[in-house]
DNA sequence: TTGCCATGAGAACGATCGTTCTCTAGAGTA
DNA sequence: TACTCTAGAGAACGATCGTTCTCATGGCAA
């Protein structure tokens, strides 16, 4: 038999790639059971309900987000290039061909009217983003106002790909960011 | 008996309030009956499935949305202003309390793994709001690659709002708006 | 080898869904 | 008044869901 670990890891992934192609309601726990070759009371073992299972999957969502945002920021050197990275890292995932928008965004819409759960999750991914945003923004030197403005041409760029299909929306975000960060360092010299 | 098109009406609005609410696939036909107090069967004489009366919801929302933008765009005399308009509707949407986001994202996350139909929906009133935004960007003299800029703004800012629970997103948004615009504006005199 | 216990496969359960069907009541007409 | 037709109320249907339960199987201790 699998160890927890591993039969853990097996379920959350499985849920993950079914959840992020067809959506939460719409892939059942069945589903869930045959993509990860992992029995139904073993599932259940592990995770008491369907809404602890989506919030793993939403957490192990944020951690590839975190990871390829840090792997992104490292190929840069400064503050200001961290930043732009953030929208470097975005066009490379717009151009997956599974790219179906940002899960949190896509769960929030799909679920946030039920689960208080999930709710949270996400907005608590979302704030921890912006802590991202505002500490580069911070270290660029930057007036704080900006952060916010960085963080939403991300969050509009998600969407925006995903919903008119095509990677454009990564570099028009980013070159909005380079004129705002270009606009605030000005305002506020060294 | 009240004529079709009431009844048409009656069930769009009852469903639209419930749908925005509580989500699609969270609300059942029998409670849009309940809502709208026009029975299943004449429901389903007016729309032959759910997924029809979801794409209905989605073009109702669709022509709030417009008259909304317009409304805001009329009290502004130039294209300019007419483009930071656009934010100033956005504020006071985030403000009323019963705000949960874009219903077209919302939608779209939760039914475009399922729904050819309202994929296209969604995807036709992001490309209209494009347009629009294309438009005024043309009118105020700016370069054209300032309209996707705005645009992802406020769709940035729409999620932003939802999920942060917020109307801050709307204001951080309409300066960012209108940094790109003296940065184009500069770039490109008369 | 024998008994025991945990496991996986999948049937079962109760709820709910979208959709259709039945039945009844009432309005309109001759 | 008697007949017809329509529409509404809601039962019914088949499918599917999340969750639980049953039962056969196979490893393991003695």
């Amino acid at each position: 038999m699998i160890d927890d670990t591993t039969a853990r890891r097996q379920v959350v992934e499985a849920a993950d790639r079914l959840f992020y192609t067809r959506g939460v309601q719409a892939v059942g726990m069945d589903a869930v059971r045959a993509e990860a070759g992992v029995s139904l009371k073993r599932i259940y073992s592990l995770f008491p309900s369907k809404d602890d299972l989506i919030v793993a999957v939403l957490r192990h969502r944020r951690q590839m987000w975190d990871a390829g945002i840090a792997a992104s920021a490292e190929r840069a050197a400064t503050a200001r290039e961290k930043l732009l990275a953030v929208f470097d890292f975005l066009d490379g995932w717009f151009r997956e061909p599974d790219f179906r928008g940002c899960a949190f965004i896509n769960a929030y819409g799909e679920l946030s009217g039920g689960s208080e759960n999930v709710r949270r999750t996400v907005r608590e991914q979302k704030e921890a983003f912006g802590a991202y945003v505002a500490e580069l923004v911070r270290a660029a030197g930057a007036p704080a106002s900006l952060a916010p403005q960085i963080a939403i041409l991300a969050e509009g760029a998600q969407t925006t790909a995903a919903i008119l299909g095509g990677p454009e929306a990564a570099a028009q975000a980013r070159d909005a960011a380079e004129t705002l960060l270009d606009a605030a360092l000005e305002k506020t010299p060294l």
